[in-house]
DNA sequence: CATGAATGAGAGTTCATTCAT
DNA sequence: GATGAATGAACTCTCATTCAT
């Protein structure tokens, strides 16, 4: 595939993502992204074979961003609160930003696709979001930042409390305050006063 | 319509179920209810217009349900820790029952339609979960079975993780273990041991 | 058929022209006959086979109530120009009355059923229409109230003016303005100055 | 859309214009037109989408065809009589062709469409025609072919009687006699003999 | 007589996918 | 590589018509 191609597939792949966000993932044809990207019926079909694949494609993209963007934000001289404060308010943006994310999209594949364990992006995200903030904690913990017993039982409830705030945003909806009131508890339960 | 539609209605109801659970919502076409039920194709459109609708009834019928199973199984003598710990491992069987669940619908349901706050079944049962969650968490620490400073942001995180295993089990799977180990975590949190 | 058939019958066919007049009858489904009425589906079948029969019925007994109006409107002591005048005016409000007409379905229907020369109503009401005409003009030339040289030639040249006015409101639209113009010009064919 | 596909286009609305022949405007479905065409389901659809689309430009396509054979028949030293003549004898051709004829599906498109004015080729048309004879009439009156009082009332006139022997001819039947005594009529109110 | 549930044919419409150019 | 016309399967929805009650 010549230099050509590699800038057409990724500009499909970004057309795409905006697909699915608009959309989620199981309502969007292959026609929608055609017609987003405005090529040709089958020169889609030279890239990709069909949606689940473009969309496989479009998370891979977009966790590569989302990697970058997140060490870019720890520097050297920040505490392990300031992380993780950092940490949480990054997903609460996320959480309330309605109209710019794959969230929908993402679940809604997961569901079509059980793609048991492999290949899972979602699942090794959610592993090493926990090592991560299991890590903060540890370091927290050690330089008095906070107070905590189980660092890994703690750092993967924060994990499940953020899906379950995830999932609720789509589905019954949430409010800023709501985020903000969960945050809070579990800040409080590190010792912390938010 | 007379009694006996009243019971082919019914019927349609349970075997749509059944399609919703193996099929999630977005799939189900009216053509697969018909095909489940064994019936004509016009026929299924005297009871009901869209798989929307149906899917909406079969909710309501699934949270009657829910609610009797619920009241049932609050009895007399039993504790507030008894009552917790039920609850708590009823959530734990719907989690792991991968074949037998409208929860993989129900997302796809509320991602589809937007209904806004107005008959959001799914905010009533939650918030109703909450504020049971909270009494019980209440009465414990009344009666010294429990030890917890917020109640109401206790039964507030509570249900957000176990929202957050719901959708886990669903998109990237979750071992009976790790469910364990979550109710564990809420327990300990609570001065109770499991 | 008993009594009480009999005014059902009737009440059909009523309520059928009420339906007729508002959708032409081509559109118009037993359906629709059944709704309006408010009977059950299979009850209509018991008086009627389809809605070219009903139809049919329908324009029997609107022919039948046209022809009662326009003997009552012929007095002793009118003159051929009254009557002609008359005809004309009715003819007129007829051609101008959108809603409550069934001209259209009539047209409708003889295009669907191309009934040969038997069982033409249409075709029994336009020569009998064009004879009384001729009648009359006839005697209005006696009378001297006319000239005409061709009686015959000239009701038929006013009742395909009159056709031609009638499908020109159903399909281009026309005005009042246009329609008193015809019959001005009509009348001053005649010698009568309207 | 390319060369190619103008061709098919145009392929399409010919073969769809005996459909419409046929059966008139209502009765057809676009299968009964995918079927005439022998083209698949979905490809119809590539160029139109549904009947009334289709119908009005069949319509559009008669209309330019219908002008141009009329352009053509207007030569140098034809007289007004004799131009009056041909286009009567047309009309006449017209009326009486009852099996190649859109007249009964123009009727049937325009019952059901009320396009209000615009859009209105009928009408357009009648106007034109309406100018066309007026002006015949009035040249033939100054040469002193005609005589004539009022030549837009005449135009006029003649433009609806033969608007009642086209819907008479596709209603109550009618025949070549019956014609030719309504065109010698107005020639004769013309003072011509025909 | 009357009801209305039930059936099944058939119309409209949309897309994934292919393939000649 | 790229195009876009073409195909055909699949879905939704509506009714005429029948028939057990």
């Amino acid at each position: 595939m010549g230099e050509k191609s590699v800038q057409k597939r990724k500009f499909i792949l970004e057309t795409a993502r905006k697909v699915f966000v608009d959309k989620g993932f199981k309502k969007v044809t292959m026609k929608d992204i055609v017609e987003a990207c405005e090529i040709s019926r089958g020169g889609l079909y030279l890239y990709f074979d069909n949606t689940s694949q473009i969309f496989l494609e479009v998370m891979k993209l977009e966790s590569q961003e989302a990697d970058d963007v997140f060490s870019d934000s720890i520097t050297e001289d920040a505490t392990a609160a300031d992380i993780l404060l950092l940490f949480l308010q990054e997903q609460k943006k996320e959480l309330l930003r309605k109209n710019d994310t794959l969230t929908q999209a993402i679940y809604e594949f997961y569901f079509q696709n059980q793609l048991g364990k492999k290949d899972n992006i979602l699942k090794r995200q959610f592993d090493s979001a926990v090592k991560i903030i299991e890590k903060l904690i540890e370091t927290g913990t050690d330089n008095g930042e906070f107070y905590c017993e189980d660092c890994k039982g703690t750092a993967r409830n924060i994990m499940f409390v953020l899906e379950g705030l995830k999932i609720s945003a789509q589905t019954i909806g949430i409010t800023a305050e709501a985020v903000d009131r969960e945050i809070l508890f579990i800040l409080k339960s590190l010792g912390l006063e938010g």
